[in-house]
DNA sequence: ATACGACTTGAACCGTGGTTTAAGTCAACA
DNA sequence: TGTTGACTTAAACCACGGTTCAAGTCGTAT
């Protein structure tokens, strides 16, 4: 089983450092280990576990959500039928937001296409 | 040509009051005529303007930049050039932004799947 | 031995995007 | 004439999602 330093969990995510403390502080990432010296060690399950938050942040789910659903890992698989739901839930509240943002982008093309075809004809 | 209150225009848009003040105090919308008693009345224009505000607004524009691109589109036809390009980039970044909710609801749906799979086999 | 870089903590700080509050004005209707 | 409801303002307040700071601790390389 690989460890990675916070550094080193940081860089292969792409974030910084400080959003992992932050993130475990908001209780995002329960029994995280640490080395002899106190330091954070993520092992490969960890890591696991941070993609899964990266891909909810991603999609918009509040940090507050996030926390429920992590718990709710924790506790068991006495939660997943609660899990779920929620991952149901979010999927539609995501694609509700992707169709809302694929909606208003008609208006941003239509004003491309204005001023395309205004400073065309000049 | 119609005119609305500002109560109005924000059932219209089904947004608060309070946001449209604070966009017209932000910058994002010039020149909103008043009537005799110093209230805001809101032209046909006017609620196109705030359409694209919308809709700049719902694919992440920051304030910032809706305000610039406002600023340029009362400048006049001079800034064509400069709002077209913004508009471009700005397409690519909500693109871009979908395309990476896409890929993180994949994510999800892989949880769906497993959570799914292991409620029925019980 | 010491210097360096990566890590630790709690607390303070920040930008963004509004929302709420308080005090007041005005138009219309009874 | 008085009350009601929609509006006005500036300023204070808020949630959210981090980021930065200060002071200190380690492990490793020179």
């Amino acid at each position: 089983m690989k460890y990675r330093s916070i550094g080193e969990a940081a860089a292969e995510l792409d974030i910084p450092d400080s959003t992992i403390r932050y993130y475990e502080k908001k209780g995002l990432l329960p029994l995280v280990e640490r080395d002899k010296a106190g330091r954070r060690i993520f092992s490969d399950d960890q890591m696991a576990l941070l993609g899964t938050v990266m891909c909810l942040k991603n999609t918009h789910m509040p940090i507050s959500d996030i926390k429920q659903y992590v718990d709710w890992i924790v506790e068991g698989e006495r939660t997943l039928e609660r899990r779920l739901e929620m991952m149901n839930r979010h999927k539609q509240a995501v694609l509700d937001e992707i169709a809302l943002m694929t909606e208003s982008l008609k208006g941003i093309d239509y004003k491309i296409d204005r001023y395309a075809r205004e400073l065309g004809k000049k």
